[in-house]
DNA sequence: CGCCTTTGACCAGCGC
DNA sequence: GCGCTGGTCAAAGGCG
């Protein structure tokens, strides 16, 4: 496993292609938010983060504007915000899209950790987290209360260690859909 | 046998 | 201070 070094390998879910079925059935991304004091400018910066949502732009742009991506466009806003400053941990960035499944192969293995339910949703919300040791990153799973087709997915942190199954294509990372069952127990790095 | 989901309890922050 | 809401924990069970 000698992947060149990659800086922006933490996103994890950087560039999706209609390879993985999961997210090519109704893949649209009606939007994304990018929430802490990270504030980036308009398709400047070259950032690794901003590569990633590039990506996302992509798609977003080139699907048909039947979803309406504007129509919700308020619906979606940082509440939380950052009221507190003690996840300063990583970034935060939250996407919505449209799908049937909920849980998205991004390519990462999480390990859901609880389920609450949302005022004025109908839906729940799911808590997931990395289940590499020592990965912090967490992720937020929820149905959008108006579209329940639509999924809004929110990560928070950053990946400390490689996507147990990412196959560097060209420049841009290319994730393979569910490979990693079979490499998921290579080292354990813990004591 | 190990890892994962489930589910209620617990807790912390905020508004009233 | 109390209640509401959201986020996390952890015990118990399930599945490969």
């Amino acid at each position: 496993m000698d992947y060149p070094e990659n800086p922006n390998s933490n996103l994890g879910f950087s560039n999706l292609t209609g390879n993985s079925d999961l997210w090519s059935l109704d893949f649209e991304l009606s939007e994304y938010l990018m929430l802490e004091d990270h504030h980036h400018h308009h398709g400047v910066d070259q950032d690794s983060t901003s590569q990633s949502m590039a990506s996302s732009e992509q798609v977003m742009g080139g699907s048909s504007g039947s979803t309406g991506a504007t129509l919700r466009n308020n619906n979606i806003r940082c509440k939380d915000g950052v009221k507190k400053n003690k996840m300063e941990a990583g970034h935060r960035v939250a996407f919505r899209t449209k799908s049937e499944l909920e849980v998205m192969d991004d390519g990462f293995k999480w390990r859901k950790y609880g389920k609450k339910s949302v005022k004025n949703s109908p839906n729940p919300r799911n808590y997931y987290k990395c289940s590499s040791g020592g990965c912090n990153v967490k992720k937020r799973v929820e149905r959008d209360r108006d579209d329940s087709s639509y999924v809004i997915t929110t990560y928070e942190g950053t990946h400390n260690h490689e996507s147990p199954c990412m196959v560097y294509y060209n420049q841009m990372p290319y994730m393979i859909p569910n490979g990693w069952t079979s490499q998921a127990s290579s080292h354990s790095s813990t004591p």
